[in-house]
DNA sequence: CTGAAAGCGCTAACAA
DNA sequence: TTGTTAGCGCTTTCAG
């Protein structure tokens, strides 16, 4: 692969003319320019982006890490990025940690190795603590998801307490009392709001809590799917289900069906995230959606932001919060005794 | 952020030795192998990725480029690339074309001046001419899609037109004749190749081609459902589909149901892909399945064996095929006439 | 408008 | 086992 030397050899100039033209091209007489950008379609030229990230310390990569690549959510995400990204002339490093904290900070290793100009952290499950220092290192991130009120840091976040709170309060408006909630496994955060939420909704209507309702699962449809077979074989009436994501919510209406049971008419069931396909399954799945494509859009944004007017370390760190809103579909049931609260 | 130099400065050693520790570090004596590494926990070093890639010559990073990823297929294949990858050490820069030659083009490029170790390319609309020059100038590629039968590249391939041919000829044995098409648009060669197969079944059971009954869309949810409600209008009995994927086909079955119709009562219908969601829409859909997950997998595996024994240019360029299976669900109809052609 | 040359941070060959 | 040093390919000051 020919280098810039080369280049200026072949073209009779400076290697200083050629990076202009490059870099610079209004500085370089026209003829000039005309001859040295022929010798370089020429010779096939393509500077090597190594030599100049090393001078001007910037990669025009960043980096978008995600806890999945199976929950259609973070796809989306990744789409809104890499759309930015793309439109500003920037790459971006597609990180699947897989909701493990060590897969997380060995990519956070790499990605710094190679200077990335910036990170976006969906879900991430690192400690404020590792965020700040991220900070203090001068990297520019930006979080997806939660909101850590502590911490000024730029974020792109929903309230899912609120969003949960929604969900559940609907099923009780509907009537429901005895509501089951799939959560997610313990160690992740964002799932723990989101029991919160439902906690929340049942003490405000008055309902006795019964921990035999609250049943883990992995995010996943099978971790769903188990649950609710779980949960089914309890022997304990179950007349709704919240699930913390659609997908669980998927593979509960799937375990529901296998048991002879129909959704919404023997048990309601509500999910979250309004993920595509939350309106092609059967019944339609009644939801809290997130604006996720959005999401992804404007947490690049954020981070293009902070690139561009870098006032130092100490560039404002905005936080965008995004309502969470209910969907109702079908899966909920009894739509007859509910006006739409939400449009 | 410090540097070797400081690094090795604080230490009392050479730079030498500090890069020794790094990359050889059996070769450095005990005591200050540890003394070393102490020091560059003290000053959080982070070696320079881009230093060091340009003396390696090595990004340690593989681009990977997807037309789309809304349809779930490429993120599932996003996934595999990026396990391996990780796995190897490497990160992967990922690159949605839309669809679009131009920005496939304009991300190659941009690939080549961040010297990308090695690119995935998935269902690519490169021409031939184009990626006999990208292997010309010695860049590690991997297709992924389709075939392409005059070109001696290491490629993970479905045959398409084999498993439309599958997908069609299983509607004609259960005995629909008047089988609708939805494809990709024409500029789509893989598109193309399942036309084929539909038309292949169609001759072989002696079924006149009715243009009428082919209808474009986007490849999206969004096209299947305009293609069927168009196909629907035309007022031609129309007894099965074909959609050329599967998000199409969940297009088209939400625009019967919505016509008041019933698949597979009505209407039998097939996919193409079998994502996910294909087992979770009502009815199930029957589909083509191509194992994508480990397409993604051995896609990546190709790669890091080329980068392995790389013997110059001329590295051995296997084909990998992967069998299109016909998976029999509920959205095709008349189950009791089916027996079970495929496990 | 153009060229010479310093320097970005690292690795590896060579010498000790 | 360790240190010295020559690049790797580019950008940018500084001179002209």
């Amino acid at each position: 692969m020919a280098n810039i030397k080369e280049v200026a050899k072949k073209a009779g100039v400076s290697v200083a003319t050629i990076s202009r033209v490059l870099n610079h091209p209004e500085s370089v007489s026209e003829e000039k320019r005309a001859h040295v950008e022929k010798i370089m379609k020429e010779m096939n030229y393509t500077p090597n982006a190594f030599a100049r990230g090393l001078t001007l310390n910037r990669s025009k990569t960043i980096g978008l890490l995600v806890p999945s690549l199976t929950n259609p959510l973070y796809p989306e995400i990744a789409r809104g990025v890499e759309k930015v990204a793309h439109e500003k002339g920037y790459s971006v490093v597609l990180c699947n940690t897989e909701g493990v904290v060590d897969k997380e900070r060995s990519y956070i290793h790499m990605l710094l190795e190679k200077r990335m100009d910036g990170l976006i952290l969906v879900s991430s499950e690192l400690t404020n603590q590792e965020i700040k220092k991220l900070k203090e290192n001068n990297i520019h991130c930006v979080l997806l998801g939660r909101d850590r009120k502590d911490l000024d840091q730029s974020t792109v976040f929903t309230d899912y307490q609120l969003g949960a709170y929604l969900a559940t309060k609907h099923l009780l408006e509907i009537g429901y009392r005895s509501i089951a909630h799939i959560r997610s496994f313990e160690a992740n955060e964002v799932g723990k709001e989101k029991t919160k939420g439902y906690l929340d909704a049942l003490k405000e209507y008055g309902v006795i809590v019964n921990p035999d309702l609250m049943m883990e699962g992995d995010d996943e449809v099978e971790g769903g799917y188990i649950a609710t077979k779980k949960l089914l074989s309890k022997g304990i009436p179950i007349e709704a289900i919240f699930a913390s994501n659609d997908l669980m919510a998927i593979g509960a209406m799937d375990a529901i069906k296998r048991n002879h049971m129909s959704v919404p008419d023997d048990i309601g069931l509500v999910g979250f995230d309004d993920i595509g396909v939350a309106s092609y399954v059967d019944p339609k799945l009644t939801t809290v959606s997130q604006p996720v494509h959005k999401m992804g859009l404007m947490a690049a944004r954020l981070i293009f932001e902070n690139l561009r007017d870098d006032h130092g370390v100490e560039a404002d760190q905005p936080k965008i919060y995004l309502q969470p809103k209910l969907k109702v579909r079908k899966s909920c049931g009894q739509e007859d005794r509910l006006k739409e609260i939400f449009n």
